[in-house]
DNA sequence: GCAAAGTAAATGTCAGACTTTTAAATGTCT
DNA sequence: AGACATTTAAAAGTCTGACATTTACTTTGC
């Protein structure tokens, strides 16, 4: 697949790359140290200063980490479910907020996959996230919420639902899908009846995973998707309607 | 969440950072230029090298690309799918080998993720996607065929499963989920037998989703997930028994 | 024996020079 | 005038060497 010999790129790349696959490899294992600079100067027979570009690289994507002072150095790290959550949301933001991805299709991808976690979390819900969702419900009613508020809300009662299925491989992959949709959701302006609406289908999808009813819950899940993509596909006409090219919209 | 003033990081650091918002808010939009090296440092008040490595450090997660030459510079990048997918996989390769996830949660994960997409490539699969399942089918009945070409075989196949969906966000989220699983199965020792009942649940799998059927489809990869578990589940009861504290092993 | 001071090794930062690449401006020939 | 060659300038890429800062270890002095 990737022959390497595409184009010569930069130094310091191909370094980051040698390196990233060692790690990726098993060669190098975690909380291993690299060799320090100057020995990886010496060693790729270049300067520190590319050498350091090529770590910087790496840093960048969680897979090393630095410290300083006498025992310093880089060191292989173990990369942490947090640290993957947020860069699974910035990607998954930007893919989504630079490649006029359809409102649709990006609401279907986050539905699909969050039907496909709700009867795991039917199943293994905890207190916790029933109280999470509960208060994220109770929140959402408040009448004096601005439409950001409303959305944030949103996304902490969906991530309530996924981690619910007590499968923090299911949570990683699906921070993404729910938190990328928030600036989608963030160009509609909710009127009281929207909100209403959606309170009570949330209330819905709640009662459905604290009474272990799968099926209900998916059911809930599929109307709530139908009801979010009106709500998009209607803001979407008046806009059409009210000017026929101004810029970019919120359709392919 | 993220008071900022955590740590008093690096300087490429606190600039990589105020580039991405930059970035990630719309302030830089897409293709558009940023100042030079030289502009930057100056700006930032620091020396070249450090702007250098913050602009290493937002290659890496493919924010920006620079070109060389009179008109050339870094240039806020948009974020490709095929960019967007190798990261993807990277990432979610490492944090499962990294993390102790039990193959049981990876697997679970894995297939409520595919089961998701699998009514909608019934619905959608195209002839091109079909014959690359029957093609991979095909090659995992060939003999002669080592472990770790079958299970390459078997992510292929998955693929074209999930690709039948024809939404790219789920491709994207999907991607990680099945390929970081191929390190997990190639710890699997796959016997004729094995392989004989895995190509059955493949063919059954294509055969429903050429068929349109989607209840089908649902069923035989809840078969083939059981299937996959049960193996996995042998080989760690074979290691248990000869050797009790060898290292590494599969579970948690 | 223990605390303070010193030391060494490592990353972090800076300044400046040089190299390579690239596009555009300029010049030259037909 | 148009096509081709040459020069030029701007930018990233690389190298060198220096200094600053951090941190663990070692030595020294009491």
């Amino acid at each position: 697949m990737k022959t390497g010999s595409n184009k010569p790129t930069d130094l310091s790349a191909q370094i980051a790359d040698a390196v990233r696959d060692a790690i990726v490899s098993g060669q190098l294992i975690v909380d291993e140290r690299l060799p320090s600079e100057a020995e990886l100067a010496d060693q790729f027979a270049v300067s520190r200063s590319t050498v350091r570009e090529a770590l910087k690289r790496l840093a960048a994507q969680s897979l090393i980490r630095t410290q300083r002072g006498a025992t310093g150095g880089a060191f292989v790290n173990r990369l942490s479910f947090e640290d993957a959550y947020t860069q699974q949301i910035t990607t998954s933001t930007l893919l989504l907020s630079m490649n006029a991805v359809s409102f649709d299709t990006a609401c279907e991808a986050r539905y699909a996959l969050e039907r496909a976690c709700a009867p795991l979390s039917a199943d293994r819900r905890s207190p916790d996230h029933l109280a999470t969702m509960r208060a994220e419900i109770h929140r959402q009613s408040q009448p004096g919420l601005t439409d950001e508020a409303f959305c944030a809300s949103d996304v902490a009662f969906h991530r309530a639902l996924v981690d619910g299925a007590e499968n923090p491989v299911i949570s990683y992959q699906l921070a993404g899908a729910v938190e990328a949709m928030q600036p989608l959701m963030n160009m509609i302006t909710f009127t009281a009846r929207d909100r209403a609406a959606i309170v009570q289908l949330h209330t819905a999808i709640a009662d459905a995973i604290e009474a272990n009813d799968a099926v209900a819950a998916d059911a809930e899940l599929v109307k709530l998707e139908r009801y979010t993509r009106k709500l998009a596909g209607d803001v979407l006409a008046a806009r059409a309607a009210r000017s026929s090219g101004t810029g970019r919209d919120m359709s392919s």
